[in-house]
DNA sequence: TAAATTATGCAACTTTGTTGCAAATCTATA
DNA sequence: TATAGATTTGCAACAAAGTTGCATAATTTA
């Protein structure tokens, strides 16, 4: 992605455009899968606050830029959202991700579409989220 | 669930039979839903060292006796294992679990399978995780 | 370019989780 | 049922993760 696209993104978001939104945005752009705060921590060589970090964060999910992704060790992990986020809340509702037990990548599955899930009586669905846990494609033998 | 059969829960799973184990199992018994560590240390009032409670809910889940459960917030969540459960690491792979936007109750819908999801070329599952936000049976309007 | 708005960094704090070790409790057995 | 040996607990100390208030710095608007 463009400097000036990134520019851009954060300007459609009505966000101003700083240096730690700027370099968080292409760390999630070159970076092939989620990363966890501790992961943007390390790759911005501690030039940034942990707090601004945080901060970084809550602004991009709340805007629907980034979403969580729940996982089996219940650590937080980030990755970009597809155009076809909204910025309402949950974000995360509509693919699959799959980490690897052998690398560590999450990766979010775009194509995958979230399965139907038949649930008991008077349950109401809002939200599904599936995790798979396995080999990933650049980890086969 | 009897005294006598917290007591043989224990002793199946090789594990001395200690207040905190059987207070904690009686808890996970009487409470209908999912349970995070704050939430037993609130309910046995502070009788426990936290460390103890941490150390507990560790040797259940090694022993398959009650299963993590990865929630949107990313929150730990611990519930009681059905017998099907085995105690060889993971235990929340077949079933999906609910959590209640209202009540904020976490349900162990054991009766409801996970589906069946379609990876892309080269991806191999393991382990799916399914956990569905909404409404639950109790808070239908 | 100056005023107004927004974001950052710092300090201090809370919550969550971990480790080592001595004291207490539990289990098995004589 | 008393006791030796094993296991578990509680304490202290620490580490990691996350939050809040506020002054300073940077960005935006006009």
């Amino acid at each position: 992605m463009q400097i000036a696209s990134i520019d851009n993104l954060l300007k459609r978001n009505q966000l101003s455009v700083t240096d730690s939104r700027k370099k968080i945005l292409e760390l999630f752009k070159e970076h092939n899968g989620a990363m966890a705060h501790s992961d943007i921590e390390k790759k911005t060589d501690e030039k940034f606050d942990r707090v601004t970090i945080y901060r970084t964060l809550q602004t991009f999910v709340e805007k629907g830029i980034i979403h969580t992704i729940p996982t089996p060790d219940n650590s937080v992990l980030y990755a970009l959202c597809k155009d076809s986020c909204s910025s309402t809340g949950h974000h995360h509702d509509n693919h699959v991700h799959f980490v690897c037990d052998n690398c560590n990548i999450t990766y979010c599955l775009d194509s995958v579409v979230t399965p139907q899930v038949d649930l008991p009586q008077g349950f109401e669905p809002k939200v599904i989220d599936v995790v798979v846990t396995g080999i990933c494609k650049n980890c086969q033998v």
